[in-house]
DNA sequence: GCCGTTTTCGGCCCGACTGTTTTCAGTCG
């Protein structure tokens, strides 16, 4: 069994044991163990035969037994138990919103056994009969039964993000709001959310909560309180809804940004200091230390300003003590970008279109890098149409009508065995040559480990295009051991793309901040496909940023003579 | 079940909101 499927089963061992009525702290165990075996991105395996398992956060002797256990046998006895001992359709109810161990409990005795059950005693009323139950309760049962699915569905940060703006500027214009600003995993650009945080501050909470609660294209009002209101919008994403005093502020927008395991830390921090940390304050603080904004706070615990987008527990707060955090790349920092596609492909912009967006995103060059004939689906260039594009974007160059430089580029097909699309006498036109898979990408892991270092062993491969050909939400990565391959292009120079795509946003933020440590550089494209699609470099650098990278490891930052430079200098 | 400048037991975040009940348990984040 693999970490994510071994991080599953204990996330239903914590279910499981949940319903048995366990040790709530114990359940907790179980969850913080899943969580953290997520979260760790070194070579797993090694880490089970080392029996080293301990040494992950929140895993002590025996989850690492029941880890390991599983590991080696894909089965785990203690989980076998557990499940005979729970009725199957208890753990499907737990998964509805608003019903809790204690409740699916009292329906189980009911002999309310599974969602099909739940749905019609709940229609008949007789869940609104039960002790501890009422006609709304059963209601609220059969609103979340029915948007199950969108209700459970995580959103890219994209999307998200175009769904959240318009509330804020709302929010922003209201009468009594004096600051508002969105939180939670929307403000730490996490690449995709479960919901939409929003955090405003005001003195009077009551007309911003009622404009809230009846924006247009709400489904349902799921809290409406004082201080704190949530509501499902159409499409089932929750939005939710907080009100501070502006001097609470500060505190809020930390606590309520998250990570939940930075928040801990940070807590941590505070009692050491004698001090207790929430999301109105720090209590405990003589006067002089009361902090108004996210600045002060950080630097009254000892650290310098973490930018929301690192503030995931990966060693930022260790960064910040020692003054040591990057400088983080911006947007602005990008001259141009390599990866992009034109209607010579599968793009459906022109050459000249995609040209024009670009100088008026204020770049200094673009590269072009339709796809080759392998991605036939693509409209894949055949050699005749590649040097066409070639020559086509010589004379180009020569006129200087476009007001922007242009690379001759290629997106070539990394093939099943390794071999790039074209033989080097062809690619030897070209600027530079990015290297993807875009086929067979159900490789076991060792053959596509191989084939992809294979492209990467090649002279005339430049940059190596998303690494896993994942699709957030819709398709899974190929499986790839990253840390060999990130290897491989550091022994060969070879750049690493990420491929700033909301859909893809590949290479994994996660895995940037070593790896441009060991000497990696990055090349930061949209893939774009049209000439709007350049806006996504946006999204590109927020993953950058996740990642810890600064200016200077990314080479689509440099003007257009030193990028010259650099792809001539990679060309031989 | 995990963890430990309080080394082996005792603590582990806690406040907001709902819907029920009749003062609060359950759920969520």
């Amino acid at each position: 069994m693999d970490k994510k499927e071994i991080a599953k089963v204990l996330e239903e061992i914590a279910d499981l044991l949940e319903l048995k009525g366990e040790n709530p702290f114990k359940v907790r165990a179980y969850r913080t163990a899943s969580r953290s075996l997520l979260n760790f991105e070194g070579n797993f395996k090694k880490l089970v035969e080392e029996e080293k398992l301990d040494e992950l956060e929140g895993v002590g002797e025996h989850i690492a037994e029941k880890i390991t256990e599983l590991f080696e046998t894909g089965k785990l006895a203690y989980y076998e138990k557990l499940k005979k001992s729970t009725p199957p359709g208890m753990l499907q109810m737990i998964q509805v919103h608003g019903l809790g161990p204690k409740k699916v409990k009292a329906l189980h005795k009911k002999k309310i056994r599974s969602i099909e059950e739940l749905k019609t005693a709940a229609e008949k009323g007789k869940v609104a009969k039960i002790r501890g139950f009422g006609k709304k309760s059963a209601q609220n049962i059969l609103d979340s039964l029915a948007h199950r699915e969108a209700y459970q569905k995580r959103t890219l940060w994209w999307d998200a993000m175009t769904i959240a703006e318009p509330i804020l500027e709302g929010l922003k214009k209201l009468k009594g709001v004096q600051k508002a600003e969105i939180a939670g995993s929307l403000r730490r650009k996490l690449e995709t959310v479960g919901d939409l945080d929003f955090l405003v501050a005001a003195s009077n909470p009551k007309p911003i909560m009622k404009w809230f609660t009846s924006l247009p294209g709400i489904q349902r009002v799921l809290a409406s309180g004082e201080t704190k209101s949530s509501v499902k919008l159409e499409g089932g994403i929750q939005a939710d809804l907080r009100v501070v005093k502006e001097s609470e502020f500060g505190y809020a927008l930390c606590y309520f940004t998250g990570s939940k395991e930075h928040n801990i830390k940070l807590r941590d921090r505070a009692l050491s200091c004698g001090w207790s940390l929430s999301e109105y304050g720090l209590a405990g603080a003589r006067k002089t230390k009361k902090a108004a904004t996210e600045e002060d706070l950080y630097k009254i615990l000892g650290f310098s300003y973490i930018e929301p987008e690192l503030r995931e527990d990966r060693g930022e707060l260790q960064a910040a003590e020692k003054k040591k955090l990057p400088h983080l790349i911006e947007v602005k920092d990008i001259r141009g970008t390599l990866h992009n596609h034109t209607t010579s492909s599968d793009g459906k912009s022109t050459l000249r279109e995609m040209a024009a967006a670009a100088k008026k995103m204020g770049w200094e060059y673009l590269g072009i890098s339709d796809h080759s004939k392998s991605s036939f689906q693509a409209n894949g260039m055949d050699e005749k149409r590649l040097l066409a594009q070639v020559e086509e974007i010589r004379k180009l160059n020569a006129s200087k009508s476009l007001g922007i430089y242009l690379f001759s580029g290629l997106e070539c097909d990394i093939l099943a065995d390794g071999k790039l699309d074209f033989p080097k006498k062809i690619l030897d036109h070209l600027d530079y040559v990015i290297g993807s898979v875009h086929a067979s990408l159900t490789q076991n892991e060792k053959a596509m480990t191989r084939r992809i270092i294979k492209a990467v062993e090649n002279p005339s491969l430049t940059i190596l295009g998303h690494l896993t050909g994942r699709l957030l939400l819709r398709r899974e990565p190929s499986r790839v051991d990253a840390q060999k391959v990130i290897d491989a292009c550091i022994a060969n120079n070879k750049i690493i793309e990420l491929n700033g795509h909301p859909l893809r946003l590949d290479m994994d933020w996660r895995l940037w901040h070593k790896a441009s440590e060991k000497g990696l550089l990055c090349c930061i494209n949209t893939d774009a496909h049209h000439a709007d699609n350049h806006q996504f470099i946006l999204s590109g650098v927020n993953a950058a940023r996740k990642g810890w990278l600064e200016k200077s490891q990314v080479i689509n930052t440099v003007s257009l003579k030193e990028m010259q430079k650099l792809l001539k200098s990679r060309k031989n």
